[in-house]
DNA sequence: CGTAGTCGATTACGTATGTAGACGATGGAG
DNA sequence: CTCCATCGTCTACATACGTAATCGACTACG
């Protein structure tokens, strides 16, 4: 029984974009991600390093040495991560029911034709 | 102009439970919030106390004298604060559109008949 | 072999958040 | 009129987060 349940440690907004970066392409050095994202945020590098650092700390990357640098990878999927975080947005708002989260959406942000058609092969397939 | 472009601010997760029970029903006293939160989340009057305070600051409860004590009432509707809460899941992890998270759920979250159902009729009003 | 650039690690610091105790005002009971 | 229960406010404090500078180690260039 090794007793160290994890439960995984929250990712917050500025890592998530580091996450992003490594799900887009990985395994990549600081240098390389702070290339890929300090633009967009206006980040320096060192930013960047210290949400490595955390991100591994959290277990939610990893590190591989190369030379003298690091080459990072996430850790964890992207899909399980945006499995947690949409259950938890459905659990928060919609009492755990994922249909009227849809149907705020639908409502709300005016799906496409071809979301809509998107949606509907998917409910037929679930229906079979 | 008034020059006081307010885009709200955040509410936290704690928050958010105070925000619920005023959602349900408001106007309420602290001591009536606690009741409904407390318990549950293990609180104690004070905390609830706290979060009515730093909430009246970020705008998203109005207060009314009743007395001695205030009477706390939502200032933001519910169906805002779950618009701009799905809207920054949909913007972080789906690239702004639903129609991904909507298969992301329907996948993940085995939805039931009627969840089914009630989409198709959805999806059938949008598309008169 | 020394020096400049680069790397990860350490330290820093302000704000947000979770959680709560202490305090001063005040209104109602007696 | 006095005292106590309550109220909201102020203060507190640990952790998380956003953002970054600094530092010691190492390497590649000259």
């Amino acid at each position: 029984m090794s007793e160290t349940s994890e439960q995984p440690e929250r990712i917050s907004d500025a890592e998530h974009a580091v996450m992003e970066a490594l799900w887009r392409r990985s395994p990549l050095t600081a240098q390389e991600v702070c290339d890929e994202v300090c633009g967009p945020r206006g980040w320096s590098l060192a930013t960047v390093k210290t949400l490595l650092s955390r991100l591994v700390v959290k277990q939610a990357l990893a590190t591989e040495p190369d030379g003298k640098r690091f080459l990072y990878s996430p850790r964890i999927a992207r899909s399980d991560y945006v499995g947690t975080e949409s259950r938890r947005l459905v659990d928060r708002l919609f009492g755990g029911r994922a249909a009227p989260l849809f149907a705020h959406l639908a409502r709300a942000e005016a799906l496409t034709q071809d979301d809509i058609a998107e949606i509907e092969a998917l409910l037929k397939e679930l229906k079979s």
